[in-house]
DNA sequence: CCATATCTGTAGCGATCACTACAGTTATGG
DNA sequence: CCATAACTGTAGTGATCGCTACAGATATGG
């Protein structure tokens, strides 16, 4: 069979502009005209390679939260749960403030309320920040058999709390905050993680 | 001079129903049509009294804020500064997933990351989000002052840690996060308050 | 070298967007 | 009681939305 005229775009490049598309002025913010003259090439293209708006999104968080991936399995391997979690939130203040990046979380302001039609963009953001949430619980799981973190402390609460503090953080530094109020704000939040473990 | 003949609907009640639009569906995801069916009026009723849609948004958002200060102000009279952040926050968990109201905090989902055209609509709500900030820096001022709150504590951080706990809050309900969630996180988050406190 | 299959660019589809012209209605000021 | 002024409902405005029909281009399989 014949196989056909191969694409002339990358595709991983073209989700990194559609991404930052997205990032910036969130799902319905961002019209197809900008997407496609972000990612350099047109309609007809996009919809054959990703379906839909709908589709380009999801496209566009998998590969958000692959690069995440990377880095969170770096978070995680920090030796205690105050590590993880001081690492964890720093980290995400220098990351929401970036200048190389659109400020604040793709999955934080790519859609927290949609108008219809859109409804399940929400929930596509929010499970994506579900699985951040449950690796932390985890690994609380962990360091509490390790020992580092109290037998008393409730990993799932604190794996909500960060993942709160730094969706809070996410829509600070998507309004405007910089680098240091966001270690302002990861610095006291370390605090709870520094009375839940174990003495050293 | 003549005086025209007077508005048939009432401002404030119109207001309210424009509120609870913006809140479910943010900014960019209402539309006019929608605004003015729940508000029970025409196109030009709306217009006429507020101008253009991003005037209603001000609108809407005063009486949002005009709502929460007197709320504020019964969270910033608690007797100490962990009591101030114990309420705050408790409340919030209470009020942020309270069915009478759409899930979550209009300052936040009303609109982080919107479109071109729309670029002070984020800055709208990060204003009015930091008027509360503000509010609660002041109060743990003075709180050190009566001594509750250590001399060492960064009033100014406290205040910024409470905003970003109480934003990520909103992020969480808003994607369908149960009260008592909300009610762990903030229970979580109060513990950096006891360890800024002096000892009673 | 031809048939087939997929991609690309142009051009434009119907639907919906925020917004308004206009005529009719209801009040006040004189 | 009339002129004026403001509000109301109908019915649209042009612009932009997400999306696609279509024709030409470019690869593979036989």
């Amino acid at each position: 069979m014949a196989m056909g005229r191969p694409r002339e775009f990358d595709a991983d490049a073209a989700l990194d502009q559609a991404m930052e598309v997205f990032w910036r002025h969130g799902y319905e913010g961002s019209t197809i005209a900008q997407l496609t003259e972000a990612m350099g090439i047109n309609p007809p293209s996009l919809y054959a390679a990703f379906g839909n708006k709908e589709g380009l999104l999801k496209a566009a968080l998998d590969r958000y939260t692959a690069k995440r991936a990377a880095w969170m399995e770096g978070v995680l391997s920090a030796p205690t749960a105050r590590d993880v979690a001081e690492r964890m939130l720093m980290e995400t203040a220098d990351i929401q403030t970036d200048p190389d990046n659109p400020p604040g979380c793709l999955l934080v302001q790519g859609g927290l309320a949609c108008g219809t039609g859109s409804e399940n963009v929400p929930f596509e953001l929010a499970a994506r920040r579900a699985l951040t949430e449950d690796q932390l619980r985890e690994r609380f799981v962990k360091a509490k058999k390790e020992g580092d973190l109290k037998q008393t402390a409730d990993a799932a609460a604190l794996a909500r709390y960060l993942s709160a503090v730094s969706a809070g953080m996410g829509v600070m530094a998507s309004s405007g905050a910089d680098r240091e109020a966001l270690r302002q704000v990861a610095n006291v939040s370390v605090k709870v993680f520094e009375e839940q473990s174990t003495k050293r």
